[in-house]
DNA sequence: CAATTGACTTGAT
DNA sequence: TATCAAGCCAATT
């Protein structure tokens, strides 16, 4: 496999860049996907850095909430987040603004098989 | 190489 | 239901 030689964080990039527009995906199930099931603060350290190089400035990021099915970024970074997912169609709840509306329902769930095939052409 | 940091998660209270 | 503390992990200092 390619991805041996990909960092932790390269691997979440590439995991993120997949999540199909108006899905989600949890800190924690990212980590889980990556064999890593206990890492997903690590997760959150990879995440925090997104978006501010030039490798990592395409990355959906806004797609990456908790578990708890709300946005946990803060600040004007949590205004744009939540624009940024109200414009590719996801729902928030009028009394609790981060938090997602229907989460489980767009919640993605690729295979194991998706995330090997996707680790593997992002090592190339 | 040890300590620190952070866009997390979970179980106990 | 809402807090809180402890555990966990990779990257950075």
């Amino acid at each position: 496999m390619t991805d041996d030689l990909l960092s932790f964080n390269d691997r979440v990039y590439a995991l993120v860049r997949r999540i199909p527009r108006g899905k989600l995906l949890t800190y924690g199930r990212i980590a889980a996907l990556l064999d890593t099931p206990r890492g997903a603060r690590a997760v959150g350290w990879a995440m925090h850095g997104a978006g501010t190089s030039p490798v990592t400035a395409d990355i959906p990021w806004q797609r990456v909430v908790s578990s708890a099915g709300r946005i946990s970024t803060k600040h004007h970074i949590a205004e744009e987040q939540k624009r940024l997912l109200q414009a590719e169609g996801v729902r928030f709840d009028r009394r609790d603004p981060l938090k997602i509306l229907r989460f489980s329902a767009i919640l993605w769930t690729p295979s194991p098989l998706e995330v090997a095939a996707i680790l593997a052409d992002s090592g190339q």
